[in-house]
DNA sequence: CGAGCACTTGATCGCTTTCAATAGCTGTGG
DNA sequence: CCACAGCTATTGAAAGCGATCAAGTGCTCG
């Protein structure tokens, strides 16, 4: 496994989350103390990264790959709570206790900082305190989108939105023009799916098929997607298909 | 209607919110320039703040009285995506536009900022935005908790977990005992349990009934609700009964 | 007393789950 | 090279839970 590799240089121009990370907004002069206090991690895909109720000795961001928050009730369900993408910040300053497990559900780097170095850092620069801010408020506007989602959508509806929220970003990270077909690679498994959407994965592989044979999406392989019609495929997802991006 | 009243001094020191709210770790220099800015507003029940949206021109603390975020779809299902308590802020500095319905659970009393200005002072009073930073983490970590009740429990689940975090919450304010019986007036309709559970209102009753023949809970009226036992109630909601509290 | 509202209760329907079998793919070892 | 294990995914049949449709109750207020 060449993980590492293409992470290990220690100057954050270069850094490919340079500009929407927690450090987005920071100083020349700031990001030199962050620089001093950064180190990476790799990881595996599948790997739990954290567990709940662990102590939490650092924090930091995703550089690449994908990781997610779960939560697990006693008897065994779980219900996936956050999709970490490049540049989304893991950890939260002044807690102690992990409440979440997190995992890697792809091979993963991490810009990781010792939790108390990042703490003091963020007491002295305003600029880090702000953008963790703001990428908190988006956070916690997506977890109110996925509560809709989770509360009031039907099976078929939370699969369409669960495909169009990946679509969309994809989008907005390789800039695809909106208007033609869109293809991706799903970075889930089906069952990671149905834990993010509430569902069973049975449920999941169904309705993925059912829109399969509808023309909403179309597949070569088990994970790789091709959307010859956003429009409809957000018509499906019960959203407005005019979709304001609200940030 | 004399909603006003009790509210319209101007010195925060009095403010029953003063150590919870965005302002709580404000020194007595940076409240007096929130004084300047403030005003209170008074909503009725069922009277609507906000309509999603409409431009935001204001952002402010709920002193009194109980508010809730609502998404609706086009084909009219709701979800509750937010219920605001005493304390609680509304609204995000840096937003135009409304993203969710903001209603008045209860009557309610509003302490207000024009954005324009809050914005301003957020940006001079590290003390502001770092409160927030903590309130809206705080939210988050809510958020996630509620997208496991959706996602995975059962109504009788649901509606048990709706119920503990209730008892808790008002537990934390009137200082109550944990061990002895819990009593409390519910805020909500069924209709809007309804909403924050992702159920309909007919199974929102059966299931309230059902608890309250398995003698989880016991009812006076339609709304005043006594849990005899904490832990059996929490059991039913399928948490851990030994139950960390995060902070 | 009757209208309106919040809530309860009953009967039936249907979507998602559950249980179960099978397919397809990858890697390992005889 | 094929057999087989292990994993992910698909598909079928049946069961169950919550939604839907439909009355009916109890309370408040005019």
């Amino acid at each position: 496994m060449t993980l590492k590799a293409q992470f290990d240089h220690s100057n954050c121009d270069d850094c490919p989350i340079r500009h929407r990370a927690v450090c987005a907004q920071c100083e020349t002069d700031e990001l030199e103390e962050l620089e001093d206090i950064k180190y990476y991690r790799s990881f595996e895909a599948g790997q739990t990264i954290i567990w709940s109720g662990d102590p939490m000795n650092f924090v930091g961001s995703v550089v690449s790959g994908i990781a997610s928050l779960t939560q697990t009730m006693e008897d065994g369900r779980t219900q996936m709570v956050g999709l970490l993408l490049p540049s989304d910040f893991v950890g939260r300053p002044g807690r102690e206790i992990a409440p979440y497990d997190v995992q890697a559900t792809t091979d993963l780097v991490m810009c990781c900082f010792r939790k108390k170095p990042f703490e003091d850092l963020m007491g002295k620069t305003p600029h880090i305190a702000q953008r963790l801010l703001q990428m908190t408020l988006d956070e916690l506007d997506a977890a109110r989108e996925w509560m809709l989602v989770l509360g009031r959508k039907t099976a078929r509806e939370k699969i369409a939105s669960l495909l169009s929220i990946i679509a969309r970003r994809d989008a907005s990270v390789s800039k695809t023009v909106l208007s033609g077909p869109i293809v991706f690679d799903l970075p889930l498994t089906r069952e990671a799916m149905a834990d993010y959407l509430g569902l069973t994965l049975e449920t999941v592989s169904r309705q993925v098929s059912a829109l399969k044979k509808d023309g909403v999406i179309s597949l070569e392989g088990k994970r790789h997607v091709t959307i010859p019609d956003m429009g409809r495929l957000m018509e499906e997802a019960g959203d407005d298909s005019d979709g304001g991006f609200p940030v």
